[in-house]
DNA sequence: CTCTTATCGATACCAAATCTCAATAAGGAG
DNA sequence: CTCCTTATTGAGATTTGGTATCGATAAGAG
């Protein structure tokens, strides 16, 4: 299945390069100020597509809703458990790590994605 | 609000110890087999609980659903993207780091919990 | 034992995300 | 350019993980 490039899909991209880490709806909101006709679903949708492409990335945090990152440069994100703010931490730049002048880090979680030995072994990609 | 120690809460934690990386509904699943009367509720609520206390760690992927893990010592996880599949890291012992005979990673991603420094100012705990 | 109230179980509810489907439009072929 | 295939869209229904409500139950202090 070919892709096409659509003028939703841009939109969608150009807008999260203008917001800090939002989620689906919040994407959504914003486009329909200037865009009123866009769907709900298109939003959401080419999301999953811009992210599957590696032109976005997709974050989960505890509060359960996903955010969406236009910076796929390798950065780290500390969370605050209360306000639940998202803060990039450049990993490029020599910052003391944690920095603790910021905010206190209780936990640390470290994920790693790709595939499995079954799954490579039997998609080749 | 004084916390009491209920059959339920143990019953839940006892399952978590039994199985790998399992989601709340798994371990309702798995539970009512054993105990056909706990409600479903109860076995979200106590797995909260249990997070909130340390007892045990929740965790977010891709998937959208959480997961819960019964060891709470410091390890890392792998997510294959294709199964799904969870598999712990153990950063004690000295393995290749990422130990490329079980899998293939394309991505990493480094989240730290904690608060920010208003929500530190406005509340001492 | 008595009393307070945290917890339970059933169920209703909520919200994020997906699915359905007819209408639209990207983009290759001619 | 026009025609044709089909990926994509937008509206709305549906699914689903998780939470809130509420009367009943039971932990545990006195």
């Amino acid at each position: 299945m070919k892709r096409r490039s659509t003028k939703q899909r841009e939109i969608v991209y150009d807008a999260l390069m203008q917001l800090y880490h939002p989620t689906a709806e919040e994407v959504y909101e914003y486009l329909r100020g200037a865009y009123p006709g866009i769907g709900r679903a298109t939003v959401f949708r080419n999301l999953a597509v811009l992210a599957e492409e590696g032109r976005i990335v997709k974050l989960f945090f505890p509060d359960e809703v996903a955010h969406y990152d236009a910076n796929i440069d390798g950065h780290y994100h500390f969370v605050c458990r209360r306000c639940a703010k998202i803060i990039d931490l450049c990993i490029n730049k020599r910052v003391s790590f944690p920095p603790r002048e910021d905010f206190v880090v209780d936990t640390q979680e470290v994920n790693l994605y790709g595939h499995c030995r079954e799954c490579c072994d039997c998609v080749q990609s």
